[in-house]
RNA sequence: GUUCCAGUAGCUCAGCUGGAUAGAGCAACGGCCUUCUAAGCCGUCGGUCGGGGGUUCGAAUCCCUCCUGGGACGCCA
């Protein structure tokens, strides 16, 4: 139950002329428990009603008459406070839980729409690095969360696929590659080469004549660039692959820039037919100082197009494939002003569906203040730092729980699941800078901190051998769930369902990694306050019911930022 | 130069569509495992919410201004 709403329903009919709308937005959580459960300030109806605020509360108070809901109300300096009935709040919450699920905190908000997020986007022939890894975890985080409230979700990963470097890769490939090295060493020996080139480059630039010929053959479509062009992205596809499954992140379209090479015509058409490209130097731009903007560059004065064009056609390609009603791009701050410009350009075409495009920015990684270089060898692969904390994780595990089964598997749940958690606990338009003893640090508010909790609620559930029919929500004796510890955790899980629903708002998935600490805690403080295999069934049941109903929403949770919820560590 | 973003405890950050005494984690120190997983729990210490104005019954939150740090700014993406 939706107890803002209840509550407002239930005041609307006392507020003589004020919406119940307009209540519910005005309810509040009062910031600890002694003040209640819910609160109306009563400040902003001041005016309206034309009374002084404690004199509102003080009203509501006199009137109210009741409700079994409710345990009592108060007027507190302009406040008016509602306490809840505890055994009747904590009955409601745990049969919801328990009824719902998997699906607890699920909505249909977006049924029948969907919504486009382009994450992820790593370059062709290019280390997966943990640059890379926040576009990634962040745009399947809010992947999960607009699918779990009910709209389809399409990730789309927009490959770096095209460009002039493969033109210096093919030169490259010819003069110092080796077929056996690279189809062993992967993206690595690609890029060892790649580097090579640059460094050749800086005393014979002529190279860099023949890797233009090269790129033009390859636009062309040249036999052998084609096919060399095409190894390269496989063989980088391999190794983002690897990555993909450890992270176990998924994407519907794997459609990249080299997609949208026949389709970058027709639109520069239509610019061209709605007369807004201007010539400037040999290059074709959309001027865009009316928006207090640079101009946006569509074709090169060598005719090349550019990366507004590219974004310009694939937005125009996904309204039209996928109908969405959102479409969200996943990609760094540094890039808002180029976002700002092409949404524009969409805006100035006459697409009314320009304003539902919308850039989630997120800050830089550094290393230790230095900034990410694949050039300077100052970059962390993504794999090795996976592969750290896997190993470090294994070896926790190894002393605390060497009977366990499948060490390897849960091993790299939370080792994955610390990293990605790391990645996800601040707002993403937080910069980052890397440190390893965080990253791999598993204590306090971490991945592992929240999937120790789940695991340690199942192990509980475990030993007292629980099975649906003990858990028949209807069963429950609530009034065992009315003590301090329990209601803070029944106050959590009421929450998630509107703290999910603020992370889709906000595009921040963050609200769901602090969410789940706040719930870990408030089990964790239950757990050591009240021992729940007590020999009194009622009060054993009771309890082991909002056990279960903290293994199901830590596990719904976990799940919408991609961490699995073992349920033995 | 123009423009965008950030500045809250020693460190990392919540809180920012204005509301009740500004919250966590880490670090430091002190407690708690003969009982359900100590990757845990409890406590102590720690804050001119960058500075200054303003709006308001009320400002960390909104407006102005300044300071500091970072980013972006036509032929890379």
């Amino acid at each position: 139950m939706n107890y803002k709403l209840w509550l407002a329903e239930q005041l609307a009919t006392q507020l003589e002329g004020v919406e119940m709308d307009a209540i519910a937005e005005l309810i509040e959580y009062p910031p600890n428990p002694q003040m209640g459960d819910l609160s109306l300030p009563c400040f902003k109806l001041s005016k309206q009603l034309r009374k002084a605020p404690q004199a509102i509360a003080e009203e509501l108070k006199s009137k109210f008459q009741g409700h079994s809901a409710i345990e009592r109300v108060d007027a507190v300096s302009g406040y008016f406070n509602v306490y809840l009935n505890p055994a009747q709040f904590a009955s409601d919450i745990v049969t919801e839980v328990l009824t719902k699920g998997d699906r607890y905190g699920s909505q249909t908000i977006g049924q029948g729409r969907s919504v486009v997020i382009d994450f992820s986007s790593p370059n062709i022939a290019k280390t997966f690095h943990i640059g890379h890894l926040r576009s990634t975890v962040i745009g399947n985080a809010l992947y999960k969360i607009f699918e779990f409230l009910g709209y389809k979700s399409v990730g789309v990963n927009h490959l770096g696929d095209w460009g002039t470097q493969f033109g210096k890769l093919i030169v490259a490939y010819k003069l110092w590659g080796n077929k056996d090295a690279i189809e062993a060493e992967g993206i690595d020996e690609l890029q060892r080469i790649y580097v090579k080139f640059h460094d050749e480059s800086d005393v014979k630039p002529e190279l860099e004549d023949e890797a233009r010929a090269w790129f033009v053959k390859l636009e062309q479509g040249d036999a052998e660039a084609h096919e060399l062009w095409r190894w390269f992205v496989d063989i980088s596809l391999k190794e983002f692959h690897k990555m993909y499954d450890l992270l176990n992140v998924k994407f519907d379209s794997y459609a990249g820039e080299s997609f949208y090479n026949d389709k970058m015509a027709a639109v520069l058409d239509e610019l061209k037919a709605k007369q807004m490209l201007e010539e400037d130097q040999g290059a074709l731009l959309v001027r865009l100082d009316d928006y207090n903007m640079p101009p946006a560059l569509m074709v090169k004065k060598d005719g090349g197009t550019l990366y507004h064009t590219r974004d310009v056609t694939a937005a125009i390609y996904r309204k039209n494939t996928y109908d969405f009603e959102k479409a969200v791009y996943v990609t760094d701050a540094g890039q808002s002003l180029h976002f700002n410009q092409w949404f524009k350009v969409i805006e100035l075409m006459g697409y009314d569906w320009a304003k539902q495009l919308q850039h989630v920015p997120f800050g830089k990684v550094s290393l230790e203040g230095a900034k990410l270089s694949t050039r300077k060898g100052n970059v962390i692969h993504l794999e090795e730092l996976l592969g750290k904390a896997i190993e470090k994780t294994r070896e926790i595990i190894e002393e605390k729980n060497p009977n366990m089964e499948n060490k390897d598997e849960v091993a790299r749940q939370v080792g994955v699941g610390a990293i990605i958690f790391n990645d996800l606990s601040n707002n993403r338009i937080k910069d980052i800078v890397f440190s390893w003893e965080e990253a791999l640090n598993f204590e306090g508010e971490t991945g592992p901190y929240v999937q120790y909790t789940h695991a340690r609620a199942c192990s509980v559930l475990r030993k007292a051998g629980v099975d649906h029919a003990a858990l028949d929500a209807a069963a429950v004796k609530a009034e065992h769930l009315t003590n301090p510890e329990a209601q803070g955790v029944v106050r959590e899980l009421y929450l998630f369902k509107e703290r999910v629903e603020q992370a889709m708002h906000k595009l921040e998935p963050s609200i769901v990694s602090r969410y789940l600490v706040d719930l870990a805690q408030s089990f964790n403080r239950f757990y050591h306050e009240c021992p729940i295999l007590v020999d009194d069934e009622a009060v054993r049941g009771a309890r082991l019911a909002l056990v279960r109903s903290v293994t199901i929403t830590l596990k719904n949770g976990l799940a919408l930022i991609g961490l699995d919820a073992p349920e033995k560590i």
